[in-house]
RNA sequence: GGUCUGUUGGUGAAGUGGUUAACACAUAACCCUCUCAAGGUUACAUUCAUGGGUUCAAAUCCCAUACAGAUCACCA
């Protein structure tokens, strides 16, 4: 029997040939230069920052390049696979406005773009082309080494200090006849298909990353899975050099946890004799435990899960500018000098990405966020804020449809000023600090007087602030010149300076009056501006306020 | 143990042979001020993991050591 006809008994169905492949999904029409990017996670639970990461850089690398970015789905591990996962990730790409051109949602059952499948279980008969091509050539084989017997191998390597791996002698399957292999084949042994490697490992190549430049690696000599026995599905090597090639994707983005793995790439795209995409290797997200650095982890902490950002409501481009640092820290300072403009606008380099691990800043997260709430305007908080507690917060949000440009007001605070308040930095901290401002909300409050003074002072001074003086119309310097004059009235010092000179002359100071009207009618000592809270409040409900205390 | 990669302040980092070692976050103090937030001013690495070498000159080039991370599955 010839190796041919061992690719025929495995493979007894496939009828095409590799060329077809190639003439059925031919070199992509682009512009120069253009790149194609490809976000391909494994639904196999939530999305993760670090792949969040990936998939901005391979966005925005397509975006900025005129490019094609598009997501497959690598579900080759059916064990592994976790419910809703796809609908995730589904979700988060169009969470964060970064909806691929090319993909494919089985169970919406759309799908879009000429590449595909770009679900890998359904790309069976693809794979099987390729492997078949391979075993009829005798560069790969079938294997019939047991889990037990691995095991063992691996043991006595470990031992020994040998590397660890199928290879050279350890390959024991690799030198059988094609007449032994399918005696075993026809028996219903079990088997898995591995590379019959042509490496050598005391040779050396060079390889050239696009984040990290020049790296020196030995040739892979291990003979690697590629075909599983499991589901008859290709392993990751062996998906990501048939996918890659025939979707032809020229930039692979992609954890730095896979550098190691390059030297197998490299033999399966020489063995095809096709050309390597170009590689960026980008670095892995690390936290601090305790005095240890870890990378981050999705059981962990919680800050690793995309969810996170969403639950607590950080803007979708918060997050994102927060990401851009990440990937190039010279991001901030363009960011400084380009402020209306799109992150897909930034010239990314990879060269300029940091090569060790950053860890993971949640404090720096929360001032870009604060930034960049700032400067929006009040309505596309409310917007953002009726979304995010339409989902989290629906008595809330119940609450901000009806009191709408009541509650755009609030927003608007301080806000249309050269240098705004930044008061938060996620849309779920944003009640409380406003809730007072709703008489829905305002029950059962604690007031936070200043216990240096009697109820019944407290009472007189608002009183008579209120009777006397105050009025809705009143422009602000009239506002505050009238508070001054409460103060003198009552036997408080109107002016700060004069007051810090002689503090024994008087019962208190202004500060001390508008905090007592603040606190009045809010029940918080702080609070932004109490000239505008005043005028959005309105007389009546002051006055009902006012009555309570 | 093998392979690969790193190591600049509390954090992210710029810097690739001659700089006062940028910048941002955090922290602290002061100023402004009716509170808070914001803002302003200032402080915060005599030193770039350590040791050696090359050089008139090193964070930058070379060597060694230490430390840290990644990886070594029919998981991706």
């Amino acid at each position: 029997m010839t190796t041919k006809e061992l690719a025929n008994l495995i493979f007894p169905d496939i009828t095409k040939s590799i060329e077809d492949y190639e003439r059925e999904y031919p070199e992509r029409n682009l512009p120069e230069g253009a790149k194609v990017t490809r976000f391909a996670p494994s639904p196999t639970g939530f999305m993760h920052i670090g792949n969040f990461l990936s998939a901005t850089i391979d966005y925005v690398l397509a975006k900025q390049s005129k490019g094609i970015f598009y997501l497959r789905n690598e579900d080759t591990d059916s064990s592994r696979e976790i419910e809703g996962a796809v609908e995730y990730i589904r979700h988060v790409l169009e969470h964060y406005d970064m909806v691929p051109e090319e993909y494919e949602y089985r169970d919406i059952n759309e799908i879009k773009g000429i590449y595909g499948p770009y679900i890998q279980s359904e790309r069976k008969t693809i794979y099987h082309t390729f492997i078949k091509y391979l075993v009829s050539e005798g560069k790969a084989y079938p294997c019939f080494l047991t889990q037990e017997e691995m095991d063992s191998i691996r043991e006595s390597q470990a031992k020994d200090k040998r590397r660890i791996g199928i290879y050279g002698r350890y390959a024991k399957y690799r030198n059988l006849t094609p007449d032994e292999a399918a005696e075993r084949i026809k028996s219903g042994e079990k088997y898995t298909i591995r590379l019959k490697s042509t490496g050598d490992f005391n040779k050396k190549f060079k390889f050239n990353d696009l984040a990290n430049g020049e790296m020196e690696f030995p040739e892979n000599d291990i003979d690697i899975p590629i075909m599983k026995s499991s589901n008859l599905l290709p392993t990751y090597h062996f998906a990501h050099l048939v996918d890659d090639h025939l979707m032809r994707t020229t930039h692979v983005v992609r954890g730095q946890e896979w550098i190691s793995s390059i030297p197998v790439h490299y033999e399966l795209f020489k063995t095809f004799g096709f050309k390597m995409p170009k590689y960026i290797h980008i670095p892995l997200i690390q936290k601090k435990d305790g005095e240890k650095i870890r990378k981050i982890s999705k059981r962990l902490d919680q800050e690793a899960r995309m969810t996170y950002y969403e639950e607590k409501g950080y803007p979708a481009l918060a997050v994102i500018e927060y990401i851009m640092t990440i990937a190039n820290s010279n991001y901030e300072e363009w960011r400084e000098k380009n402020p209306e403009a799109h992150f897909t606008d930034f010239a990314f380099s990879p060269k300029k990405m940091s090569s060790s691990g950053a860890l993971f800043d949640l404090e720096k997260l929360d001032n870009l966020s604060k930034n960049y709430l700032s400067k929006l305007k009040a309505v596309e908080v409310y917007d953002l804020l009726r979304n995010w507690s339409e989902k989290y917060d629906q008595d809330f949000c119940t609450l901000i449809k009806e009191y709408k440009d009541y509650t755009i007001d609030i927003l608007n605070i301080e806000r249309e000023q050269k240098k705004p308040r930044k008061d938060y930095a996620t849309l779920s901290e944003i009640k409380g600090q406003i809730w007072y401002m709703y008489e829905e909300l305002f029950t059962n409050v604690k007031y936070e007087f200043d216990d240096r003074f009697l109820k019944e002072e407290i009472k007189k001074v608002v009183t008579t602030y209120f009777t006397k003086y105050f009025k809705t119309e009143d422009d602000k310097e009239t506002w505050f010149n009238k508070m001054k004059e409460v103060a003198t009235e009552l036997g408080y010092c109107a002016d700060m300076k004069a007051y810090k000179e002689n503090p024994e002359n008087y019962k208190g100071n202004i500060a001390d009056i508008s905090n007592m009207i603040r606190v009045a009618v809010t029940s918080k000592s702080q609070t932004p501006d109490l000239y505008i809270i005043l005028k959005l409040l309105g007389t009546d409900r002051i006055k009902e306020r006012i009555e309570r205390i």
